[in-house]
DNA sequence: GGGCCTTATGTAAACCTTTACATACATCGT
DNA sequence: ACGATGTATGTAAAGGTTTACATAAGGCCC
């Protein structure tokens, strides 16, 4: 898919193959040399037919060895390239992928996208950017893009198709989704084994003694929240603690959120000795509330999240938390895309990657005051 | 440069004034419905021919006003859209704008990104990203997409020309650059003005009463950073401090630099009161510095950043920074090319958009311990 | 009513590839 | 020596647009 990467415009004539007529070509189309080299260009200097040029750049071994040097040699002199709107018109099929994103100001955002680009590029794909802001109307606009093989693919960063899903389920093209299995179904998607991780996590506040431990969730629908709920339940099941609803509550992922969590379970008897957060934001919302409240962390409570957003470092104290591998991710998804490209068919539904603790600072054991309750 | 915009699916053909010709044309179209419509089918159902259609759509005062409506009813009713390949093929020129940095990973990348991509979008282009990592060889691979006009346009991040200067000079796409001068020159550029930004936070430390304030800069000649030290030069001498350059350090701008520039300080007879950085990962760096040696922010040191990067925010002490306005500068890089695009030729060489102070907590009076001195 | 201008539409070439099909030539087995 | 097979290359069509040029029709003036 890497079209031609004969750049080197250094080219010594007298060693060339190249017979008079060719270089009186060549010395035409210098003159003519403000607009780019077609194959045209090429085949004249060759002195072969543009149909051998191109078999000579697509199909190699299809042309004799000592024509593919003179095609090489002229390329080398034209420093042409494959005019990519041409070869897609002709194809029907282009080298871009579209990768959608509800906001690609998201800071999670630009560390998948440098796995997708390095993925993308090194099989000679070019990657083109969108986002929707939750707007289906916005989503639709980028459906343009596939009617006119502007894109081939599509990486989708959101669960639900970002257009309405009755207009194009029918011509959908080969997409793959990114953290989050898409809803319409049929779309293989690149994630992280949230059950896994959120063991993890709970594991690691047994490990340290609690028995209290809170459980702040998102309760959007959304697969990953479901299944980090999941793997709450898992570990405490495994240690033999019954689960206590009161210190299960359902926010929505928002530092705000996490805040009011701690509020609600101040006004309820049952104080846990540890908080796990269904992801940072919600954990930096819960420390914020329990600073607030005069507590420190991690002597008075532990606190865990889930992601390891960029700014987990740097909050105070540092967040222990579950990364999100998220370079590995884009490029996973890339690669699958790609994969879906040339076969057709999706060889999985489901790629899990394997998430890691981060050790920080906002876990400790229970404090004497909380775990004599 | 929107193409179409006709996307309603509904169409009801009995008010149609399509003849029974049309209806019959169009029911052929969907027995072949699996290929996207082309200008051709459009064409045989507004009874027309493909110039016309055309001519409807890119120049709609040239048609009149009954066949406007044909074509347009007939857009709607194949769901047409131009396609792209084919439009930039014959025209020579492409609806996308690439996007080159030395890491789309940076978290400051994203926001502009925002910008940059709303922009563009609200005049039909599209952007394509593409990433460096301060590797000559793989910027110039993103030369191609001008050679074949898959990009009509260039945003470029870095200060420096991804591809070597000679190389291309000549045939340059339209370009601007973001933050700052790209060093070839003739290319301009969005940024925000750096010495103003300085003196903002060179004066609010001059207002709460420093006298000694350091600045640490970075030595990696860049404008930005030449021009952030002019507006603290400027400052002191606005307040009529002479200045004393055994507080001003050079670093490179990393949170390491900071901490070593702290550790310099120290080691000499004359501490400041307060840390003026270059930008925020090295005012990061002094606060770790200080921090490592028992000194509390701001009550013993006073310390401003310079970008307001994500983090700042969560540090502790949150940071007193200046804002890059990131998104609209984003958006203004956008217009300017497209402006370009249009035009021909640049209307300004530079934009320097209007930095704001953001006043958090890592700013007070010197401490009387210092002022002493 | 004939010449002329204006307005609306159609015809066909061009943009640059890729590839099915045709052609030409060499090789080989008999 | 000849048909069959295989290899290397050329010819031309197709992909979907845009637009210069040609054509046609209508309106106007004398």
């Amino acid at each position: 898919m890497i079209y031609t990467d004969q750049l080197k415009p250094a080219f010594d004539l007298s060693t060339s193959l190249c017979s008079v007529a060719a270089k009186t070509a060549l010395r035409q189309s210098q003159v003519s040399n403000s607009t780019p080299a077609t194959i045209e260009d090429v085949a004249r200097i060759a002195e072969v037919s543009i149909a051998t040029v191109s078999r000579a750049i697509h199909m190699p071994e299809k042309v004799a060895n000592s024509t593919r040097l003179k095609v090489n040699q002229a390329i080398a002199i034209t420093g042409y390239t494959t005019n990519a709107m041409a070869r897609s018109l002709r194809l029907g099929r282009s080298n871009m992928i579209l990768v959608v994103a509800p906001d690609i100001g998201d800071p999670n955002f630009s560390n998948i996208l440098v796995g997708l680009e390095n993925e993308a590029r090194a099989h000679g794909y070019g990657i083109l950017i969108g986002h929707t802001q939750n707007d289906a109307q916005r989503g639709l606009e980028y459906l343009k893009f596939f009617n006119s093989n502007q894109a081939a693919g599509l990486i989708l960063f959101t669960g639900i198709l970002p257009f309405g899903h009755q207009t194009m389920t029918a011509r959908l093209p080969p997409s793959v989704g990114v953290f989050e299995p898409v809803f319409n179904g049929g779309i293989p998607y690149v994630g992280v084994d949230d059950t896994e991780g959120a063991r993890k996590a709970v594991d690691l506040l047994l490990a340290e003694g609690h028995r209290k431990i809170a459980f702040i969730g998102d309760s959007r629908t959304r697969l990953a929240y479901t299944r980090r709920r999941m793997g709450y339940d898992a570990g405490l099941d495994a240690a033999g603690i019954p689960p206590d609803t009161r210190i299960v509550l359902e926010g929505d992922g928002t530092i705000e959120s996490g805040r009011h969590a701690v509020e609600q379970l101040f006004m309820r008897d049952t104080l846990p000795t540890a908080f796990m957060c269904v992801n940072d934001q919600t954990a930096i919302g819960v420390m914020v509330g329990l600073g607030a409240r005069g507590y420190d962390i991690p002597r008075d409570f532990s606190v865990t999240g889930f992601d390891d957003v960029p700014q987990a470092v740097f909050i105070s104290p540092p967040l222990t938390t579950i990364r999100q591998p998220r370079t590995a991710i884009g490029k996973q998804a890339m690669a699958l895309l790609l994969e879906l490209l040339s076969d057709g068919r999706p060889t999985e539904t489901e790629i899990l990657l394997r998430p890691d603790l981060v050790v920080r600072n906002s876990v400790s054991t229970p404090s004497r005051n909380w775990s004599k309750r």
